[in-house]
DNA sequence: TATATAAATAACAACGTTGTTAAAAATGGT
DNA sequence: ACCATTTTTAACAACGTTGTTATTTATATA
């Protein structure tokens, strides 16, 4: 049997109201007998049982976060992130594995205060006027039902080319998945593009479709790149883990990294600092998207305001030891 | 505003406790009247508050599944395939990825009816008597507090030879992690050593230490494997991506599977399926597995009887196209 | 010292269920 | 038609909180 407000009154030989003001810092029980109260209620090892906070409350203070399928790296790490950040609020997470509409359903039962969808291009039509969701991914239809937050791939990819550039490459290669149903990877290859036709670098045989977002499709292109005759100096990887094989490959037959051949990565998470070769990375910080992702939801179930549509965030390039100058 | 059972009363003109029963369906209250309320309460969109049945009912309906670090394939099929397991069941998972004891606390909080750990290795010592618990994984310390559930990867591993054997092969490798400081690795290892013992093959030269789990050891190892003079007739890989770079590495030099070399893997997942090659494998399936997890959990919360200490379950193989009688 | 006012505490309803007890309605036997 | 059962329904307390209202106690003012 657990303690309740009521054990800690008679105890204290106060009313259990007032225990419950005292326990909630309410200024209408005097200084003295607030700490009382407290104190007997750590000793005894007091928890409030949020069945009960809850009944009189109406809010759970229960996120929910729908994680359909459990995959990258990438995700996982964000997922780590979120529950952090929320942690840090007066919410708690739950996160659910199983499929959308499932979790859904579960969560209304949980009557979670709002939900988080890692959306997986699938169109899921929700219910659009129940509990409050944002998702994060892309959207393919235009007329959202609900606010999303994604990275701006796009602008990343250019910026990475950019860096490059500044740096004097000139001949740079983009391995990355260029599969055009995958809508994250086009815009990857899309932003990779523009940014060549910008610096007067374009030509398609400066792209290697991996075909696959897995670390082995990363070795495959690397070694297939080293075939040409003429190398690149710069790479830019389309994922944490394709990066992961080029680096190997190169690493394996003797390419150095940053002398020879520069590399630069799409997904800025914190592992890219531990790879064999510490990889300069473009892409939102986990803790970015992590942070926004949170603030958003909460922002979004306490004031039922969702100006906020479709937030794109700005990538940041992190610098480490895989980029260097152009050799001249 | 949700709608109670007290909305359901009214529209039925009954009293909202004969309600309860109805939607509970208890023996006391008329067939007749059942149906009516069972119907005007699905028309109505009436979900229960699950806030205030806990309240009444004392136990909360939820486990709680603690998973430190988002890690390997395995791990995360497994987390699924519970998931699915306890959403058969009257109860609901939640899930935590914070640190042990950071999760036990938020579950205390949550009052959840029992817990389940991964555990990794850590000792860490836990409060024994509150929340029910069971552990998936290696306990160290041979007095345990709590049940745990484990898979039996020493018998994998003597079945995984005894089956080699019987198809004819008499040179048989294994490539896997024999980190001694791993327990699952060791005992895999010791289980390999052991059937080669026990039939007549044991010899080092047999061993391939990958020095790791993942793809690229696995891919390595069978690499150093192909450069010795005599090659073996059948390999026993130590884990699913240790295998994937086995038969990736085995097919590119043309090296035929089954016909040259059998493989076979541990690790039964049904991701084993679709890899380049259906591979044969053994192991405890992780439905098995995810079935006594929660089987046992629920066990325990419902019954507080924890004989069952410590279980070692066995493993299962799986035949697919892999393997192949030894060449005469 | 009496009185108005402020501060501190107690009492109590409410949240939406479940389970127990009390009341009403139906049924059966004479 | 009357009483004893049995079936069916209603009433109500309880679960552990919070917030509102009522009461007590302390403080200040005349």
């Amino acid at each position: 049997m657990n303690i309740t407000i009521k054990d800690i009154a008679t105890l204290a030989g106060v009313s259990y109201s007032t225990v419950s003001k005292a326990l909630n810092g309410s200024p209408l029980v005097k200084e003295d007998t607030k700490r009382k109260i407290v104190e007997i209620a750590k000793e005894m090892g007091y928890e409030p049982n949020i069945a009960a906070q809850r009944l009189v409350s109406k809010n759970t203070k229960i996120i929910g976060l729908i994680w359909p399928t459990i995959e990258r790296t990438v995700l996982a790490t964000l997922v780590t992130k979120i529950s952090d950040e929320i942690a840090n609020t007066s919410y708690s997470m739950v996160l659910s594995v199983d499929p959308i509409q499932k979790a859904m359903d579960t969560f209304k039962k949980f009557q979670v205060d709002g939900i988080i969808l890692f959306e997986e291009n699938v169109n899921i039509d929700i219910n659009p006027n129940s509990t409050p969701l944002i998702a994060y991914g892309v959207s393919r239809q235009r007329n959202y039902q609900y606010p999303i937050i994604d990275a701006n791939h796009e602008q990343a990819m250019y910026e990475a080319v950019h860096y490059l550039y500044g740096l004097g490459h000139r001949n740079i290669t983009y391995i990355g998945d260029i599969s055009p149903i995958d809508p994250f990877q086009m815009e990857k290859y899309e932003g990779f593009k523009k940014a060549m036709d910008k610096f007067g670098l374009a030509g398609d045989e400066y792209i290697i479709d991996t075909r696959g977002l897995d670390w082995y499709n990363g070795y495959v292109a690397a070694t297939k790149l080293l075939e040409l005759n003429s190398l690149p100096t710069a790479i830019v990887g389309g994922s944490y883990d394709i990066s992961g094989g080029i680096i190997r490959c190169l690493k394996e037959n003797n390419v150095s990294i940053p002398e020879d051949i520069s590399v630069i990565s799409y997904d800025n998470i914190p592992q890219m600092a531990n790879m064999e070769i510490p990889l300069n990375c473009i892409g939102v910080s986990v803790e970015a998207l992590a942070s926004e992702i949170v603030h958003s939801i909460i922002n979004l179930v306490e004031t039922e305001n969702l100006e906020t549509q479709y937030k794109k965030m700005t990538p940041t390039l992190i610098e480490r030891s895989s980029c260097a100058y152009a050799r001249t």
